[in-house]
DNA sequence: CGGTACATCAAACTTTCGGTTGACCGGGGC
DNA sequence: GCCCCGGTCAACCGAAAGTTTGATGTACCG
């Protein structure tokens, strides 16, 4: 049986590459491209397909991670598999929470993607070996897990913003905003908000271009 | 006559897409490919190539920049075509030193990219449009460029120290950190340690584990 | 049902940071 | 020689960050 495949990246040797990758296994059909996140939920829903590779970033416009929300939540959707070039706790949180089946980075080797392909297609989770074992420990080391809302906030911290202006765009107090970092700062063992950004770049944890 | 070409990435992904794309023109014949930058040194040195497409980011070992210089260094060498995913001033000033002929965004239409690998192969430079407004900028306001020691102190606040911690490390008064990080300010147009952190971090100015 | 974790906010307090002003010195260029 | 720039330092003040204590509501789980 065919296992039909729709791309979703906005580069378009990306694209390319996963095609002349994925065409050469017999029983993949790659039937679908989209270089936008949001033809890509419009794909997803119009074609019949059975697995999406997602990627995160696309350039303006909706995040990969949105899509992925979108699609899975139809009855019958196709599964999708996010495949990202950076790989931050973040990221992995978000796609998994958007109901993607698997996560796997740009670099990884061929037969490692197809593999997961089919992995997804079967209906199990596909995560990289790399990416299961961040989550096993995440699930390990409960004291050093920081929540969403705490980083989130640190995330807009590692973007240069004060307390006041995180609050304003979260909505939020400057009393919850430093409530927030406070328990960041003991959880990652830091006293500064720089320290606490270094600190989490390190472990990955939050995305810094 | 036909242009020989060497790819130099480190995702397979990418390799196949850029293998597909260029191998569609007549004219173009994809003779090797590294997936290292010290592997693309060795190829670039053995193999006779009149084209290098090289990354910027590969994962641990040498920067393609620094590959870029080793191969150009030497007399009759292959052009160096830059391929990256982002931008950077420091990124495209780094390959245009390095003596890369050309710059290019891995977004980049099919179209464009073959455009450019005739342009190197014919030795003109082939640099993006944007690439090329952002030089000539560059070339205007020098003002942004920061000195030695101002990137020295920039490095220690990223890494989460604070102030006292810098002036003990580099055994300066607190008054001649604050010094410095007011000029980074100013240079890099931001208010506060973090912003400073963030935005030289984008600009590719520091080192972010 | 009760406990726990998360998120939210308040107020007062201390420390640090950010920004200003002003100053000194050494080196390189006009 | 003189001036500009980079690096060094001081004193000061307001703003921001960090600390402490304490409180509320809500959601989930055994």
């Amino acid at each position: 049986m065919t296992i039909r495949l729709l791309l979703a990246d906005d580069h378009p040797v990306v694209r390319a590459g996963l095609r002349a990758v994925l065409d050469t296994e017999a029983d993949f059909a790659v039937v679908a491209e989209a270089a936008t996140a949001e033809r890509a939920v419009e794909l997803a829903a119009g074609e019949p397909v059975d697995v999406v590779l997602m990627d995160l970033q696309f350039g303006p416009g909706m995040h990969g991670s949105e899509a992925t929300a979108l699609i899975t939540a139809r009855p019958g959707a196709p599964r999708v598999l996010v495949l990202t070039t950076y790989d931050t706790d973040a990221d992995i949180l978000a796609a998994v929470e958007a109901g993607a089946s698997g996560y796997l980075l740009k670099d990884a080797p061929p037969e490692e993607l197809a593999a997961a392909v089919r992995t997804a297609a079967a209906g199990q989770s596909a995560l990289a070996p790399a990416v299961a074992l961040r989550l096993m420990d995440r699930m390990r080391m409960p004291a050093e897990a920081l929540t969403k809302r705490e980083l989130e906030v640190l995330q807009l911290v590692a973007d240069g913003l004060s307390n006041q202006q995180i609050s304003k765009q979260l909505f939020l107090s400057q009393a919850t905003v430093k409530s927030h970092l406070v328990h960041v700062y003991a959880k990652l063992g830091v006293e500064s908000r720089t320290a606490a950004v270094a600190a989490a770049a390190t472990r990955r944890l939050i995305r810094t271009p």
